[in-house]
This record gives structure tokens, sequence and C-alpha cells, in this order.
DNA sequence: ATGAAAGCGCTAACAC
DNA sequence: GTGTTAGCGCTTTCAT
């Protein structure tokens, strides 16, 4: 028996008086293994609790059956939702499932693809990022490392998942239009990249078919400290004619846009509608239950998985694939017709 | 150079036309190496890119710089919050955190801890799991596997970090004592286990300090799904004389409790008080925002990686510690002296 | 100071 | 069907 009482293939052959070639080819069940010694090796190494060594095969295998994924914050339920259900369904394909946080900063990300390279991770999920380095995700492919992309840009010729951003923003405002509203103020996360460009898009677009002006003063888009979201939340509202109704795309919008709505004063739905992208226990709980565009983050994370394994299988067809999640609205009685005009 | 790309250390030798050893030596900076060479071999390994191969360096050394961590519930912001510290000062030492979900499901613990021996993690940080099992931890020490336990039980000799939930909930418990209320009800997740054993303590124990009498009929323990929740509290609502406060521990349990009170017309503070163990977005900013003992989730990350980190650096001196995380009461105004009787 | 060689635990190619 | 051997990429003796 070896060193630190961890039983190798090599213990197992000698308990099974076969060779270690034998051995590992009875417990693999892979080549020409007679019944018998299959047994025999089989309850040697039940009995001697042996576990083949992962780092051992992986090094012999060129596979280390991990799959990494990069978020910009871990705590973020969005995101801590899609891992969960991720790693669901790689661990059924025996995948074991890496994460980073990149804290949304450019130059983290890259240290932990390198980091995540060095260890040799099957495949990488890459979120979304504040910046994007384009070039970076054609370098990895090259290097024969997949790459799925998750709400981010990517090139023709790879696989990867978006949430409709854009038809979530759009439903939503189209929701507030068709009650009557004409100043809707937005509040956003970041608008140059996506998620947040579609969504502005989407707005925009809405807005337009009603030929309505898109007016950049009834946008804000931020970093999502609560406080500064409050700050933003303050100044949508003394502009005049003050809007009559808030989208806040993301979690944490949701939280500053509703504190700094109720430190003003205005009720929600009478003084002013509030819907939001996302769902979340807030939005469920406050009083009143807050209306939103939501979608599924089960299905968000099981696709991944599905779109890396199918990767890291290529006999099943690896033409590349785009899977758009669908988005729903949430009516939950946050909105209403325009009430008496505020300030004015 | 190597097949698929992938410069190795003797692609590195050879460009620096030394041996494959005095390589490895020049990189490591170890042994006698002269500087010229180190210079040579470290510009070589520059142009080539070069990366050391993690496994292959983990198959050498034994020591493959991961840490496993298993939670019940990824997807729990108390649990993404320590995860996502505790990943980073890991990783400030070269370590890299693998998640595994327990679903609170004591098999599927067991799986997860020989997936991760198996993958030859250095450490192990178990949070806490529904059913626990004394004799797993100590097998795991035995066969040299550190282990740091999170909010539950360990034995002497192990290293672990608890939160101060009984004095939490004594505190909590204090609290409406102090307001006038004699009945005050009690929503945990599962009271045999740490945490929930220590909470009903503290609970308790505050009671009896007054003369109180420690009531069943006023504790619901419980599985955190929000239908059930709520059915709970409909159940305790029904109670006469009913309770005139309501402690939610964890979450969850919020968020029941509180649609719950919604549901039959009871307002907060005026007809009954609330505070919750934990601090939440929704007791933050649900509407009156709900008084809380909370706790640092960061702080409890970053302890748990300290203690691992000392366990695995033995020279640190590494008799085992024991970290109790303080908690603090959060006044937001959820609570009040008892109002009218309800239903009486 | 450097090179040659052994070996970490495993699998696969090749003989028999 | 089974044993022997090479080798994955690296670090670390042990000679020189």
């Amino acid at each position: 028996m070896s060193k630190g009482g961890r039983k190798t293939i090599k213990d197992v052959a000698a308990a099974a008086g076969v060779s270690i070639g034998t051995a590992s080819r009875a417990l693999n069940r892979r080549g020409r293994v007679s019944e018998t010694t299959v047994a025999r090796v089989t309850s040697a190494a039940q009995r001697l609790g042996y576990q083949p060594d992962a780092i051992a095969q992986s090094l012999r295998l060129k596979s280390t059956m991990v799959v990494g994924m990069l978020v910009t914050d871990l705590s973020n339920p969005f995101f801590a939702g899609v891992i969960r259900a991720a790693e669901r369904r790689l661990q059924e394909s025996g995948y074991a499932l890496l994460v980073g946080n990149t804290d949304n900063d450019l130059t983290r990300e890259q240290q932990l693809i390198d980091l995540f390279r060095r260890r040799r991770v099957d495949g990488l999920i890459l979120g979304p990022c504040e910046a994007e380095n384009t070039g970076m995700i054609g370098d990895l492919e090259a290097a024969d490392m997949p790459v799925i992309c998750y709400d981010r840009d990517f090139d023709e010729g790879l696989s990867g998942l978006h949430v409709a951003h854009r038809k979530a923003a759009y439903d939503a405002t189209r929701h507030l239009l068709n009650l009557g509203h004409e100043r809707i103020a937005l509040l956003s996360s970041s608008i140059k990249l996506s998620p947040g460009r579609e969504r502005i898009a989407g707005y925009r677009q809405a807005l337009e078919e009603r030929g309505l002006p898109f007016r950049e003063d009834l946008i804000r888009a931020h970093q999502s400290s609560m406080e500064f979201v409050k700050s933003e939340a303050y100044s949508l509202m003394s502009i005049r004619p003050a809007p009559t109704a808030f989208i806040s795309l993301g979690t944490r919008m949701l939280a500053g846009t509703l504190e700094g709505l109720r430190d003003n004063g205005w009720r929600v739905p009478e003084d002013v509608s509030v819907l939001t992208v996302g769902d979340t226990d807030l939005a469920r709980l406050y009083v009143p239950a807050i209306s939103t565009v939501t979608w599924d983050l089960n299905s968000v994370g099981e696709n991944l998985a599905e779109l890396m394994l199918r990767r890291l299988a290529p006999e099943t067809g690896s033409e590349p694939r785009r899977i758009m999640i669908p988005t729903k609205l949430i009516d939950r009685g946050s909105c209403a017709r325009p009430g008496r005009l505020i300030g004015d």
C-alpha cells in the first residue's frame, strides 16, 4: 500500500493478483478482459476502498472533466441561480464546474482565463463582462479551448446563449405605453454592452413605434451601487414634467429605485408606475408587488451546460448553436394609468 | 513543439538550449542555477507563452491547489456571499475554490466528498447539512484531508467557524420581550441541527430569563418551501390568544411570513411585530423595513479561507482554532409594542 | 551549475 | 485474455 493511506491501482492489482494494466482494463471495462478477472479486480477495489486518482487520469487522458465559468459576481442571485443549474447538469455528465468572479474587470477576467487554462479545464463558459475583447475568444478557440458565451457578443462559428433582453425591454416598455405613459424613465447597469445595449434598443424601438421621442435624459446607466442608483432616481424624479413610470433593469436597480421613490413620498402605482426586468424576492413581496419581465434561470443554466456538453462530445455533431431564452411579463399591479402630474 | 499548440517545459528547455531539469529549476528558482540561465530560460518561456501544466504539477507535487466547499444551496444569497469572499481570499494565495451543492441531502454530500477526494482537493470546507455524520469528518481528517467546518458540529481538535446564532436569536427575542411581547412565534428551517438548534436555544434562554414558558406550539420548523412557510404562518396566526410578534430565521422564512401576514390583513408593526435573523434586500426594502439581527458574510468567507490556509501551511503553527462571528441587531421599525389583540 | 534519469498514478499500444 | 512497457508534463534526486 502506498504512502498516505491512499490506495493506488497498484495496490488493487496486487490484491487481485493481476498486473496493473489488467487491473486498469478491468476497472474501466475496456479492451479484452475475462469476466472472472473483472469480478476479482472489482471486489479487490471495493475492499480496499480504491478511488482512481483523477489527477493522474487527467494527465494521461488530457481531460480534467472540469468546466470553468466566469461571471461578474457570484453573489448576484441571477448568476447564482444559473450556476446552480449548470453545475447540476454538468455533474450528471461527470463534469465539475469551477467558478470565478471577474468583478466586471477585464484584467481579472483575463487572469482567470489564464488560470483556468493552466488548470486545463475542458471548456469555458464566459458570462457578460463590462468590457469585451472579442479577439480573446477567438484565440481561445484557436488554442483548442471550447468556449460557450452567455449574454455576451460572439462571432459566427461559436456557440452561445442569450436571454432575449431586447424583447424583454420592448415588452416592458409597450406594457407601460399601452397604459398611457409617455415619459418612461429607465435605470440600467451599462448601456454599452450586451445585455444593456440590447435592452436600450428594445426600449427605443417600442417608443419609436409609437412615434415618441427617445430622450437621453430619461435614461441612467451606471454601476449598480445602491446609493448611486438612489441618487439617479432622485435626479430622474426632479425632471419636469416628471416621468410617470420607471423601468429598472436588473435587481440592484430596483432596490435603489424603490427606495428613492419611497423617500420622496411617491406612491406606487398611484403616483408612479414601476416595472422591473428580472424577477426577485423583492419584486414579488414588495407592497405593491412589482410587475416584471422575467425568464427562467434554470433554463439558462441547463442550456449553457447542454451547449458545453455538445461541444465537448464532438460526435454529437458540433455545428455551432445559438440559443435564445424567452422572457415573459408578469403583471402584478405596480403599473397603472398615469395619475396626477407630480410637482407640476 | 508538442501537439495541440501547447508549449511544454520541453519546448522551453530546447529554446533556451538547456536540459529539462535545468529549465524547471530556473523557472522555479529552486536549487543551484546561474543567473544567466535563469534569464535565458525565463525569456524563452516568455517568448513561447509557456504556462506550466497545473495537472502535471499536481501529480508530481501531490497538491492541486484547489479547495472544495460544500453548501446546501449556492443560490442562497447567504452562501453566495460567503463563497464569494472565501474564493477571493483563497485566490490571493493561489488556491482555487471548487463549490458543490448538497441540496441538503446527506447522500449527495457524501458523493460530493468522494468526488472531491478523487479530484485530490487539498482541503474541504463543509457547510451545514440537514443530517450530520460526525464520524465522516473524523475519517476525512484521518485520511489526511484537512477539513474546516462552517456552522456545523465538529469535534475538538478540528478547526471551524460558527456564526453566533444562539446569541443572535437571544438578542432578537430580548428585543421583542423588552417591547412587551409575550407570545413570540418562531419560524425556522430545521431545529435539530446547527444552526437551527442553537437559535432555538437562544430563543428559549431569553424567554426563561423572563420566566416565560417555552411553548412548542409557537414554533414551526420546516424545509423552506415558500408555500409551506406561508401555511405555517397562517397556522400560527390562528392560535388564540394570537402571537404578537414573529421571528423568522432565515431568508426564505421571511418572504413566506410576510406574505402570510399580508394576505390576512395583519399590518406591520401596528398589528404584529416582525424581526428577521439574517439581513436581505427584502428586509431592507419592505415597507416597513424589517428589523434584523445580522452578521458579516464577507467576514465569514474570509475567516473560513484563513482557517483553511492555516491548516494547509503547517509551519504557521496549526493548533485547531474556533472562530465565532458576532451578530448585531439593526432596528428598522418593524417592531412595536404589542397592539390590539387580534381575533380575540 | 548542469544533465540524466526516476517516478507521481494512470491508460493504451504492443507483444505473447 | 494478460503482462510488459511507454509516456502524459513536471520536479527532484543523483552524478558529474
